[in-house]
RNA sequence: GGACGCGUAGCUCAACUGGCAGAGCAUUCGGCUCUUAACCGACAGGUUGUAGGUUCGAUUCCUACCGCGUCCA
């Protein structure tokens, strides 16, 4: 159908598809410079205009009628127009009036013969109409493309979520608030770069196809070079490079750029996500806690022109953020109901730990019938308070977790590893306004340096906001001799079933043994830090093509 | 991987407790030289995600599978 349209345009004289077309500047540049023209000054100058865009209505009516041109991208013949053009979704669009005596029988037809979709270019001059709309007055029309396919419906636009991902394509001109989003993604991405070559940090890539994947706790992607047969991995992390190049003397480094682990995929979740890390020389872990509070402020600054962000319902304030042990954040944030709780102390040793688990147990046996009563009878009454007068499900995940402690202690895991998770069952889901916890336990975290006096435990911190982890820091370890005992632990704890374990990495080791200077280094997770910033609740709707399962073939 | 929810025309959505599958937009045709979710009139558009089952009869109930979403691991 549409294809017989492009016959008919083609014996009109007018190529089927084109290759250019002179049109000066976008629509929001057109817009900016004469949004606020009155008619009468716009009819005493007679400004001509050529603007091209995509058809987004068509209102004919007999020998005349409207057109409007979309067409959301910012740019003009020379720089100095653009400047201060911010468009909103208003000034993406261009109305154009078309009249049989304006344009001639055969551009008349042309204009009949367009489809939504279409693309087209105009010349003609600026008026406004009785409405007030300003618009362009057509002298010449240029068929540009034809859109083959019929577009979502102009009201409601695509909101099949599924068909949002899959075709982004039809999304991004349908649905200019997905735009927006993408729009804000390249300004975070600006912001970054401005705020670390300011201060002296040299932008690197590292490879991205490594013969071990290190620096994450995380299963990799694995893929294999034909001619130097041998088996890579798509890199979990950029850790390890960034900081070889700190041995190299580049002192202060960043890179932004993908990482890919072979994981579930969620809300917060996609295979290949872009990490920002950066890495600096002489600094710990406590400068590095200044320069993610200024990073994030600059950061929201620049891309909202605010510190506050709308995020899940939350008003979330960058401004300020405060800072928490991990063993603090345990405790701040321990259920209530849960009578035995954990003092400073019983997080000093293994032993200690050992023994809060054991009277958590005991207390946890001698309550639980009775426990175990009241929600049966509540469940009876079917009331939700009194179920809530049991527990949240947010306390039952804690007595949960909890309970497979002693199990897991006696199979020899380390306690510091408990105590992470602890953390995140207790106390990630109340982290919503930014947080710092900061004091990580050894054990999950084989590429810290130990906090001196004190080596079950290292100097290492996460910013969570929103209620996840947006970023994580440390001062690294650059003790050859111990990183080697530590990727040792590892293989053990590999050897005991966890996949996610860290590998060795012998090259490293010995770039170590080269001298690393003391070394703060970080990764801020930037699909996150665009979902914050832009209120985007699921991660896909800040990544331009999400992984997605493999599309339903045409039936067959 | 598990639980729950969703899948109907190109798009956005209806269809009561199982009883002829419908509307708006878009498309097609006709009308209209200032409309803007244009308007008026007419036409057309479907293997109800797939495959089975129950039933006189299934979009509706059941089973499996596919895809998507949310929560959990």
């Amino acid at each position: 159908m549409r294809q017989e349209k492009l016959k008919e345009i083609e014996k009109l004289g007018q190529p089927a598809y084109p290759n250019r077309f002179e049109a000066k500047r976008s629509i929001p540049v057109v817009r900016a410079q004469f949004g606020n023209a009155t008619g009468e000054e716009l009819e005493a100058n007679r400004i001509q205009v050529s603007v091209a865009g995509r058809i987004m209505a068509i209102r004919a009516q007999g020998k005349a009628g409207f057109a409007t041109l979309q067409q959301a991208s910012v740019w003009a013949p020379d720089k100095k127009e653009l400047e201060g053009v911010e468009p909103e979704q208003k000034d993406t669009r261009l109305q154009i009036y078309v009249r049989l005596d304006a344009v001639g029988e055969d551009s008349f037809k042309l204009y009949k013969l367009l489809d939504l979709g279409d693309h087209i270019g105009v010349t003609g001059y600026l008026f406004r109409t009785r409405t007030g709309e300003l618009t362009v007055h057509v002298e010449t029309l240029t068929f540009l493309a034809k859109a083959m396919l019929a577009l979502p419906e102009k009201y409601h636009g695509l909101a099949d979520v599924e068909l949002r991902y899959r075709q982004r394509y039809v999304d991004l001109f349908a649905n200019l608030d997905a735009r927006e989003v993408f729009v804000k993604r390249a300004k975070v991405l600006r912001a970054l770069r401005r705020f670390f070559d300011e201060r002296g940090y040299l932008e690197v890539e590292t490879p991205m196809m490594q013969p071990v994947a290190g620096g994450a706790a995380a299963r990799p992607f694995k893929t294999h070079h034909n001619a130097l047969d041998m088996d890579l991995y798509l890199r979990i992390a950029p850790e390890l490079y960034l900081k070889r190049l700190v041995v190299g003397g580049l002192d202060r480094v960043y890179e932004i750029n993908r990482n890919f682990r072979n994981e579930g995929v969620s809300t917060q979740h996609n295979p290949e996500f872009t990490m920002l890390e950066f890495y600096q020389a002489y600094a710990n872990y406590h400068d590095l806690m200044d320069l993610t509070e200024e990073l994030i402020k600059f950061v929201a600054m620049e891309v909202n022109g605010t510190t506050v962000t709308e995020f899940n319902g939350a008003q979330i304030d960058f401004s300020s953020m405060q800072k928490l042990t991990m063993i603090g954040a345990i405790q701040k944030w321990w259920p209530e109901k849960l009578l035995v709780k954990p003092m400073a102390t019983d997080f000093g040793s293994s032993s200690a730990f050992a023994d809060f688990v054991r009277r958590f147990d005991e207390w946890k046996k001698k309550s639980s019938q009775e426990l175990s009563d009241t929600y049966w009878d509540a469940e009876e009454k079917g009331s939700g308070g009194d179920l809530s007068s049991f527990g949240t499900d947010h306390e039952t995940d804690v007595w949960g977790i909890i309970s497979t402690f002693e199990d897991r202690m006696f199979q020899g895991e380390s306690y510091g590893k408990l105590i992470a998770e602890l953390f995140e069952v207790v106390a990630e889901e109340h982290l919503i306004q930014p947080t710092i916890i900061y004091e990580f336990p050894t054990a999950v975290s084989p590429l810290s340096k130990q906090k001196p006096g004190d080596p079950d435990w290292v100097e290492r911190f996460e910013i969570y906001v929103g209620g996840f982890e947006l970023g994580n820091a440390f001062s690294e370890l650059n003790d050859p001799v111990e990183q080697h005992k530590r990727f040792e632990d590892q293989l053990k704890e590999r050897a005991r079933g966890d996949d996610e374990a860290h590998a060795m990495d012998e090259d490293y080791v010995r770039a170590l043994a080269y001298g690393l200077p003391p070394t703060g280094g970080e990764g801020i997770g930037i699909d996150r830090l665009v979902m914050l910033l832009t209120g985007s609740k699921s991660i896909r709707d800040v990544i331009l093509f999400p992984q997605m399962r493999k599309e339903q073939g045409p039936r067959d």
